[in-house]
DNA sequence: CATGACACCTGTAGCCACTCCAGGTGCAAG
DNA sequence: CTTGCACCTGGAGTGGCTACAGGTGTCATG
């Protein structure tokens, strides 16, 4: 049984961060020792893992406590995870368009700008009327 | 002069979030009408307009600030614009690059599972001890 | 036994950039 | 006179934390 730093050490969640997921209802409430701290076992560290990797991989929180909820081993199981990833992945890869677009749009932005012009193309272009 | 929904439709940006600009002091408040109507300038929605690009192009709010406050023309403004927009530049190419790891991971998590073996290869592995 | 350095506790407020809502006012057309 | 629209204010909610302030518990050292 641990006290919160080290399950905050062993899952990478800050001690913070695990106090906001008890408070929102993400991961269940632990046990406490007398002195009233909070008292972690292997699995709610297991599960708080879980739950940093699902962030690392970009899944919103609400998305992490589904996976969670599918930790059961049920043979339908999989083809859900398969969805929610799978639908992840193509928010990342809408998000990874738009970023590009405007990377683009910044890169020639900032190319024009190295004429050194007396009026500045970024300001131009940014105050034009349409 | 055109009250805020004709600056909304000519700027782009929504009448709440022109609202909110206000209040946070981003653009300066605009003249009344008699009825207590906000009442808009062509310069006002061209203010509206410029941060609505900053905006587009993933500018936060505090740089658009900045860009704007160099638009009097002067001649070092053309640097700091320059200078403004390159550090974009950075962190969207950042983010990216963060997103497109992201988008990998899931893609051989997806790919591992439609072997739809009995365990979900998604969870076991998000499951795992390391 | 006193002291100091920690780890932990609670509750609250702040961040970003909006977005939405309730409840009210002003004004013109039918 | 009523209907409908555009506008008003003030406040709360979103996601996912993060950062306090001010208190308590625990342990080693002097």
């Amino acid at each position: 049984m641990a006290g919160i730093g080290q399950a905050a050490d062993q899952s990478g969640v800050s001690i913070e961060t695990i106090r906001y997921y008890e408070r929102s209802g993400l991961v269940p409430k632990p046990l406490r020792t007398a002195a009233g701290h909070r008292n972690y076992s292997g699995q709610d560290i297991g599960r708080l893992r879980f739950i940093k990797r699902c962030r690392d991989l970009g899944f919103p929180l609400t998305d992490a406590q589904s996976l969670l909820g599918l930790t059961d081993g049920s043979m339908t199981t999989c083809a859900e995870a398969k969805e929610i990833a799978e639908s992840q992945r193509m928010a990342v890869q809408a998000k990874i368009t738009q970023l590009q677009k405007i990377e683009t749009a910044l890169l020639r932005l900032t190319e024009q700008c190295s004429d050194s012009a007396n009026s500045c193309p970024i300001l131009l272009e940014l105050l034009a009327d349409e």
